[in-house]
DNA sequence: CCTTGCTGGTAAATCGTTTTACCTAGAAGA
DNA sequence: TCTTCTAGGTAAAACGATTTACCAGCAAGG
């Protein structure tokens, strides 16, 4: 409650000398009798500096926002833990936005981006309406990283280890004796969902195995695309004896389709996710998944933000690397 | 880029005028030819006002705390959408604190409340350590409300109907015959923990039906501590038929470990869970649960924090009721 | 002719910090 | 004795809005 001035009046000294006491400036100059006097005041009445009045004069509001697709998606609760723990350490606060929430949520952002209430963003893109979002703050210069899809050239990304991933859990499939393996992959044209096919197909072509454009299915990250795209798969002459999954959720949902049809899994299917979310492990059949480093890819866009020192084109892969964790899918 | 008072120039007029036009002030009268004049500038540059500036004088920053237990948690993602929902329509954005993240994210928030950073705190309250932001909260006049758990007197809270949903849930199980029905109850001592293991005493009361302290556990939502539980109720003399969970994971993670010990589900132990989350359909056996209207519950405290109307003590309960989602598990 | 009253504004104070530029007394050096 | 540091500050100008108090000029009413 009590303003700067006020301490400083009570301590008879000027604001300068509070403020730089506060922010423990190594500029200042003081003799120790005066500054635990304003320590003394500053204690005493509790003060905490104005947040506003500081981001006016400083241009820093200790805020990022971080856009994600859906918040109820266990994947992404995950990235969202882990740029909401780096922030904390630092002393910063997450503004969240559920781009599913619409256009009015994305107009949000901008505006926040515009009025300079945010020290940076994190976008998980999600719709053309992130463009907009890009492009001002690109021109307002707040400064943004992209999780795990290269939308834009110019701008710094963070992914996990996409191709590696897939080609990991493909691998698997092969070891276990599949030839036939499909491939359920991602949203088509993003930069991760082709990281991702391109390790599935560098697996097959290593044993070997031919690979076609039939053998490839899209689908969005969800337990109901997910189901719709085994639908798709299983309709065709390609009859896989696997399935690679490039998300976990559409693993899942998949994997129920399947079941539901009269398959068994793994004898007549198997199946393999990426992401590895504890919902896996209590599904139906519990799912064979490649764990990847969510927490770190959410920690570590914070934390770039805060050094703020990536330059234009980097991509920063994270480099703790996947692992295979084996269930009864697979 | 640029600031009202440069758009006032540009204009030819007060800054006092721009203001009051970028405000939809209606007490501002100004011809139209200069209202036109000046909306076209506003226009042309892309003005957005800076809203540190804006806070720093109208002391509203248009930004809600919400503090949450865990965001991984499903339940308390659908109320963090919820709460986001209403706050973007609102044109307000959500601050997301995970209490998961410890001591340090709870100071942050008390930081933010003193230093004037949010207009409201909605608070899942965790820890002891949320008193003190409550102190604070109450101090510095910041409009507090707390969810689900009334953990202090004097503040508002918003719960959703927990009598209701455990007794709907155990009268269900009364209704498939079982007669030694086990309460898997929340967090021992809090307010929604006592109204849900109320509902099951009373749908058990009803049906003449004995109810004693063994055949109540408590456990934390989440799986593992669901999977605890269940080892203590299935060492204990009293063997009940079905369980009425309180929360939908504590169900998943109890059920699971009766599987594992061999039990049959529903033959031998039949469960119900509180809250229908996605992943109550896909696991093991498929979950019956409660429905509650958790996104209602996330946007109706920040609609009561937009309204500020609240009275002390009140207790707002969402009228939407819950439904009985039938699954194989019952 | 004098007083209101309305229209369409303006100028300046204010919010609570941070930061820059300047100031004074005493000590030290020449 | 005169200059020059240096330690320990001070005063005031930002930052970019909002808000209050005031004002000139014209028309109408008496």
């Amino acid at each position: 409650m009590p303003t700067l001035a006020e301490i400083a009046k009570q301590a008879g000294v000027s604001t300068a000398v509070v403020s730089k006491i506060v922010n423990k400036d190594k500029s200042l100059r003081v003799s120790s009798e005066t500054r635990s006097r304003v320590e003394e005041v500053i204690h005493q009445t509790g003060y905490t500096p104005n947040r506003s009045a500081r981001s006016l004069r400083s241009t820093e509001t200790g805020m990022f926002a971080l856009v994600v697709h859906d918040v109820t998606n266990p994947v992404y609760a995950e990235i969202t833990k882990g740029a909401h723990a780096a922030a904390t350490e630092a002393g910063k606060a997450i503004l969240l936005i559920d781009a599913a929430a619409g256009d009015a949520a994305m107009a949000n952002v901008v505006d926040l981006v515009r009025g300079r209430g945010v020290d940076g963003v994190i976008l998980q893109a999600a719709q053309e309406n992130s463009d907009t979002l890009i492009t001002q703050a690109a021109r307002e210069k707040v400064p943004t990283i992209l999780l795990q899809a290269q939308i834009e050239d110019g701008l710094p990304v963070v992914t996990i280890q996409d191709w590696q991933a897939a080609q990991l859990g493909t691998q698997h499939l092969i070891d276990q004796g599949h030839r036939d393996i499909a491939c359920l992959a991602t949203r088509a044209g993003l930069s991760f969902t082709e990281a991702r096919v391109e390790g599935w197909r560098a697996a097959k072509r290593e044993a070997n195995l031919a690979c076609d454009g039939q053998q490839i299915v899209f689908a969005e990250p969800t337990i109901e695309d997910g189901a719709l795209a085994f639908a798709k798969l299983h309709g065709g002459s390609f009859r896989p004896t696997a399935i690679m999954c490039c998300n976990v959720l559409s693993a899942i949902g998949a994997m129920n389709e399947a079941i539901k049809n009269g398959l068994r899994v793994p004898e007549d299917l198997a199946f393999v996710g990426i992401h590895d979310v504890p919902m896996a492990q209590y599904c139906c059949v519990p799912l064979t998944t490649v764990w990847t480093p969510l927490f770190d890819l959410g920690k570590a866009s914070v934390e770039l933000l805060l050094k703020n020192g990536l330059p234009k084109n980097q991509r920063l892969e994270i480099p703790q690397v996947g692992r295979l964790v084996r269930r009864r899918s697979s």
